[in-house]
DNA sequence: ATTCATGCGGAGACTATCTCCGTTTTATCA
DNA sequence: TGATAAAACGGAGATAGTCTCCGCATGAAT
């Protein structure tokens, strides 16, 4: 008896809970995308079909939420970097790497606020917590100096600032293209003097 | 007795209004340094002594109110990319005043949505309105041009953007410092190719 | 089938934005 | 100086969004 019961001291989940909040976060990721990351809390649970005070057990605040939706993408991003870091040059690495988050930040795949519960809060900043996000740029750049194709005194997160304040202002027909010159140019004033 | 009337036909202002609508400014201008951009407009028609429909009559959004808080820096940023241009070299003077702008905001003396609402919005981007900012950087990239010091194609918009961007992640104590060496990459980035 | 812990919904508390109307105040004129 | 008319006022309350909490419902485990 002893034994089975401290066997099952970890409850199975609930079926109804899992499934309501998987409707929670297609509900957001769909009402982000519209309306920003801004839109109302209660609708979304309307649109999910739940309870307002359900969307608030499972995402107590807003930045819970906008985190949880994103958190694929944001893996996705710090995958990328691997994966580029196998195939490429460590320059065309980082320089593939910064594109690609152009292009997600384009594509309202993530959003700026995602973002900066990532990296931008004070707190995170300060303890150097950095996440998966400035972990993935902070090997692509310390692959490039390596290699010498990247100034020594480069600090990774300089260009993660950068690329982060980019996408709060996303919100004109021509940003994407301004966004990838900007990298071209991050990229150029980071090599190394000759 | 017609003619009296015609030019008395704009009357002028009273006395109390002005006083109020400077007393708003007063008080968001600190509210704002202190508490960000989304500072309670009904705690700022309290601490200027008006009611908030006073508030809104002089500034019906709260993008008005911080149009109008931040009208005068911009302005001196504007002027200074002027008094830059005739004592500086084109590079040094385009360096200084990118410098300057991360000095304002790292002082709370202009905030991120200020610059927004200037040349953040889709229709003014879109439109080719750019401002007395737009117009600063504008004048002194053009000016780094002509002088063989910065590549011909840089959009001087590019550089706008990322210096407004990162004014959005001013966060965090090492932030100023992080954002001048990015100032230091972009100039790099922005010279001709050799 | 029963038990117990988890999870629910949504009314209503709370807060901020914003409007609008009766009242007050000021500029102008005679 | 007094009268007039327009400008400007204050703040109660409408509106909308965030968030809590409690009685009830549901699902996991036995």
């Amino acid at each position: 008896m002893a034994t089975k019961r401290s066997q099952s001291a970890a409850r199975k989940p609930r079926t109804d809970a899992q499934r309501n909040r998987e409707r929670v976060l297609e509900a957001a990721k769909e009402a982000f995308t519209r309306l920003g990351a801004n839109a109302s809390l209660d609708d979304i649970a309307k649109q999910a079909g739940v309870g307002p005070g359900t969307l608030y057990r499972h995402f107590p605040t807003r930045d819970a939420l906008i985190e949880a939706v994103y958190r694929a993408e944001v893996e996705k991003l710090a995958a990328a970097a691997r994966d580029f870091a196998e195939v490429m040059p460590p320059l065309e690495a980082l320089r593939a790497w910064m594109l690609l988050f152009v292009d997600h930040i384009a594509a309202k795949q993530i959003i700026a606020p995602a973002l900066n519960t990532l990296v931008g809060g004070p707190s995170k900043l300060y303890e150097g917590s950095r996440g998966q996000i400035g972990g993935a740029i902070d090997t692509l750049v310390k692959r490039a100096i390596e290699s010498g194709e990247i100034r020594k005194d480069l600090d990774p997160f300089d260009l993660l600032r950068a690329l982060i304040g980019v996408s709060y202002v996303a919100s004109s027909p021509d940003w994407q293209q301004s966004a990838k010159r900007l990298v071209d140019i991050l990229i150029t004033g980071s090599r190394p003097a000759k």
